[in-house]
DNA sequence: CGCTTAAAGCAAATTCTTTGTGTTAAGGTC
DNA sequence: GACCTTAACACAAAGAATTTGCTTTAAGCG
């Protein structure tokens, strides 16, 4: 029991597991969303359904978990040298990986999940990590940052007929920096 | 064909769609969003499951009708005197009706449905009419309203731990309007 | 190596969804 | 107001997904 979980980590969860997580990644690739079910992703993964439900629960709550393990960034956010210049870049490249169909419809399974408060988490992570390079500089804390330049690209995505324009985003960018 | 939509908003397709609508509403005070299932839904109308399939498609579509339906406001926006005062006490109270548990479901479920995009127009229009009292007045537009206001609001309902404080809520205000 | 048990497989039972066909009642016409 | 046309609903059977009881496999431990 010397493992992270209370679970078994072992190989053939895992394998399991990762067959289950690309299975739905390929699928999702291939056809729209909403046509994707349960039996289907078993049967590509070589699992049986039953696995799917005793794991999982539900569709909803495997493709939270897909979009999460997705949505946790691989890289450290860009270093520009300057502290703008390392809220635009992430800024911009955030609203333009979440903008994208695929993109969208991770937001949406994360927020169907029943941990999306992990979201903001992560998204705080990123920023912090950014504030953290500029210490002796005056410069608002994570939380504005969150609810200033995230929200608006999020909330625009999910709720918005059009995306935030580049052009707002600097904007914002600006007025949170100079409180 | 002197009528809103191409359907037949007479008598009985009204009756079965309020009647499904006030079920749902029920249902969802009663018990867990998840449990919900569509022929519940159609025994508690007095209708079967196929009436549901065949009008709606499915669950999430239903759900999102009913979700879209109870955001409309019933009533114009509160009028302070002030365009402060006015932004406060609309932004206060939405935060209030959707940091909520069915609030939050509202969200939820308009944010799944095919037409998310009416959420920000619905509340669009809330905020310009706001704004239109006040015609002499330096005041940003819409957009920046949406963004720095109800955009955070939302975000954090949805995806953070915690819904936003009232004290950062008006911070955000005041920023929003000082631009 | 063998023991214990979490996790997967299998299959039957249940429940939900789809679909073909017949019936009801809006909305329009005379 | 009696008659037509057809959108919307009811019913029932077929199809698909989900749940559940029981069996088998293999991870982790002594």
């Amino acid at each position: 029991m010397a493992i992270k979980e209370g679970l078994r980590p072992g190989g053939r969860s895992a394998r399991v597991q990762e067959s289950v997580h690309s299975a739905v990644r390929d699928l999702l690739e291939e056809q729209d969303r909403a046509t994707v079910t349960v039996p289907q992703i078993a049967a590509r993964a070589g699992v049986t359904p039953s696995t799917i439900y005793r794991r999982w629960g539900d569709l909803s709550v495997l493709l939270a978990d897909v979009a999460l393990a997705r949505m946790r960034p691989e890289s450290e956010p860009a270093n520009t040298g300057s502290l703008r210049g390392d809220v635009r870049a992430w800024a911009e490249q955030y609203l333009d990986e979440m903008s994208s169909e695929p993109g969208r419809n991770i937001l949406r399974d994360v927020q169907c999940s029943t941990t999306p408060a992990l979201c903001a988490t992560i998204i705080g992570g990123q920023l912090q990590t950014i504030l953290d390079r500029y210490p002796d500089q005056p410069k608002p804390n994570v939380d504005r940052l969150i609810n200033m330049v995230a929200a608006p690209t999020v909330f625009r995505i999910l709720f918005s007929a059009a995306p935030l324009e580049v052009e707002e985003l600097h904007r914002l960018i600006e007025i949170a920096l100079s409180q």
